[in-house]
DNA sequence: AGAAAACGTAGTATTTTACTATGAATTTGG
DNA sequence: CCAAATTCATAGTAAAATACTACGTTTTCT
C-alpha cells in the first residue's frame, strides 16, 4: 500500500519545476539531476504530466517544460489521481452473484469510502503553490541546521 | 496504489466473524463460503490476525476462531496495519548525499505525512463494532430492495 | 549543420501479489 | 480409539505490476 516512483517523482519534479522556473522552461536534463531520477524515466512521467495538460513543452533545443496554469491552480490531487491511476484506495466490487452483500457494503462505505473522501478533501485543497511555498520557508531554515 | 487483497478479505472475514460470531467461536471454512473467499488464502491472513492478537483459535474439530477481545476495541487501523505492513501511503527518505533535500521534505510534511495522518485519526476511531452495526442495520434495509 | 532537447515505443529484470499445494498437529464426536 | 474436522506451517508458482533501460525520431535553437 504505497504510492508508486511515478506520482513520489512525479510530484517532486512538479515542485522542482515550479520553483525553479523563473518565467520561462526548465529542461528536465536539470530536474533529474537536481531531483536525481532516471532522465528516461522523468520523461515517461512528464509524457502523462503534458497529456493531462498540467504541463506545457517546447522542444527542441533550449527547450524544456514550464507549468501549463500557474501552480496555486494545479491540485495536488489531480498530479496524483493521473499519475497513480485514479488515486483511489480501494473500489470494491459490493455485488456477489447479482445480490448486494452485506458485509462488502458495510467495510465499502465506512472504510474504503470515507478514507478515498479524507485523502481527497485534503488534495483538492493543496496546490503545487503551496508546495513551493514550504520549499522556500524550509530552505531559509535548513541550510545551517541539519548536517548528519 | 490500491489496498491489497490481504486488507480487503481480512476486514470483511473479520466483519463476518464478528457477526456470525453468537457466543462460541467460527470456523474459517465458513467464514470463507460465506465470503467467497480461498480457505487456504484466509487461513494465511489469520495466521497473521492470530499472531497480532487480533483473533484467537480453539483447533481440532468443532475448533475455530473468535475475536480476542470485544469488536468494539479492535480498531480498523490496527487491522489494517498489520495486514498492509504499515497502513502508509509512503515513508521517504529526505536525506539527499547526507543532506537534506527541501523539495522531498516539502513534499513529505505537506503531502505524504498528511494524508497518513488524515486517514490513521479516522481509522483509530473506527472500530470492527462499528462495521458489524453497519452490516446489521443495512441487512434489515436491503434484503428485499437491491437486485439485479 | 550540429547539438540539445522533447517525444515515442519497446524491452526487461525485479518485486509483489494472490494464490495453490501439501502435509503436520490437534481436538472432538462416534 | 479412530476418523473427521479443523488449525497451523511452509513452500512453490503464475501473473501482474513496478521501475526502469534502450533506442530511435522529431523539433528547434545557435
Amino acid at each position: 500500500m504505497k504510492v508508486s516512483t511515478k506520482g513520489r517523482y512525479g510530484l517532486r519534479a512538479l515542485v522542482d519545476l515550479a520553483v525553479n522556473s523563473t518565467g520561462t522552461h526548465v529542461s528536465l536534463v536539470s530536474i533529474a539531476q537536481r531531483q536525481k531520477i532516471s532522465l528516461n524515466y522523468l520523461e515517461q512521467v512528464f509524457a502523462t504530466l503534458r497529456k493531462a495538460k498540467i504541463v506545457k513543452s517546447v522542444k527542441g533545443a533550449q527547450g524544456g517544460y514550464s507549468l501549463a496554469k500557474p501552480a496555486s491552480q494545479i491540485k495536488v490531487a489531480d498530479v496524483l489521481n493521473i499519475l497513480e491511476g485514479e488515486f483511489c484506495i480501494v473500489d470494491e466490487d459490493v455485488f456477489d452473484e447479482d445480490q448486494i452483500d452485506a458485509v462488502r457494503l458495510a467495510v465499502k462505505t465506512l472504510v474504503w469510502d470515507q478514507i478515498n473522501k479524507k485523502v481527497n478533501e485534503y488534495l483538492m485543497n493543496t496546490t503545487l503553490d503551496d508546495l513551493a511555498k514550504e520549499y522556500e520557508r524550509l530552505n531559509g531554515e535548513l541550510p545551517d541546521l541539519y548536517y548528519i
